[in-house]
DNA sequence: GAGACAATGAAAGAAACTTCCACAGCAGAT
DNA sequence: ATCTGCTGTGGAAGTTTCTTTCATTGTCTC
């Protein structure tokens, strides 16, 4: 199981990565004209795309502004204890809260980093003095407010 | 202008934007289906939601493991002046980074915070080496490997 | 070469897309 | 109250696309 290393994608499959990473709405028959392939092959090749897991899923990216999620933060937190029972309990419960987008356990000078989306300051406020700051094992938190997204959810470099 | 607050949209539109999010391959016929409007409504409000652009894109999630990207590094990112030069000039060379998947410029210990994706640590520490550091302006960075992805990319909460 | 195997493209019935059209609901003016 | 313009709706129909089947091609091994 070599899961750091490319899998045994030939250039079709990664030509089809590629475009559906790009325009995840493409119909089979244009894919199958960018990728220099007939409408059945390709088919089978993004099926089985699909089907073995490379490709996870398909979503549309909706602009948070119009759905009133125009501000963004980033908080690092660092935890109480180091126990594998603490870690558990926040991931737990972090996963709950449908304002975090991301959460990852880190190495440096903070146990988690997380990326959250909501209404405005005000609201990134009142999240944090009732959710965050009592979520379990916390002992301290950092946040960094966006000020300006340079760079968002870039495609992936392969 | 109201950037911030939630744009007009009836429950309709929200259902399919939602929709939408989840799965970006939804046939046209099934997404009429889940919303209890006919294909064609369904069709129209669709084509709206993207002419606006409240739909920016669909994107195919490559699992990125899969591509040789396993290793995923959030980087903090001190700048040595904070002019608007210093800060164009560092943006336009992070942009250029295809490794580079995020780049916000923040409130709070760093300049930046930039969200890196690597085949592994031998990968980013040629990264870091070669190019993060000779980002123009840079004075320090800080670097946070992610042990764990606890949770990724979630769907914005509306 | 011969045989096994995997992958391919053409074809065709089924499904979906996308446009056109007539109609319903609603607001404002008369 | 009625008219008028406007917006949004669903049905229908022609066109496109999907998805399966099948015969064929190319490759590898012996």
């Amino acid at each position: 199981m070599k899961e750091t290393s490319t899998a045994d994608f030939d250039k079709i499959d990664l030509k089809i990565l590629r475009a559906l990473q790009s325009d995840g709405r493409l119909t089979n028959a244009d894919l199958a004209q960018r990728v220099n392939v007939s409408a059945a092959t390709c088919h089978r090749r993004t099926q089985r795309l699909f089907d073995e897991g490379y490709i996870t899923g398909v979503r549309a990216e909706v602009a948070p502004a119009a759905v009133g999620l125009g501000a963004l933060v980033m908080v690092g937190v660092v935890l109480d204890r180091s126990t594998p029972e603490s870690f558990a309990a926040f991931e737990g419960a972090a996963m709950e809260l449908k304002e975090v987008l991301d959460c990852n356990l880190v190495a440096g000078d903070f146990d988690y980093l997380l990326k959250i989306r909501v209404r405005d300051m005000a609201d990134f406020n009142k999240l944090h003095g009732e959710k965050l700051i009592a979520l379990p094992g916390v002992r301290q938190t950092r946040t960094f407010f966006v000020m300006k997204e340079v760079k968002e959810s870039a495609r992936l470099p392969f």
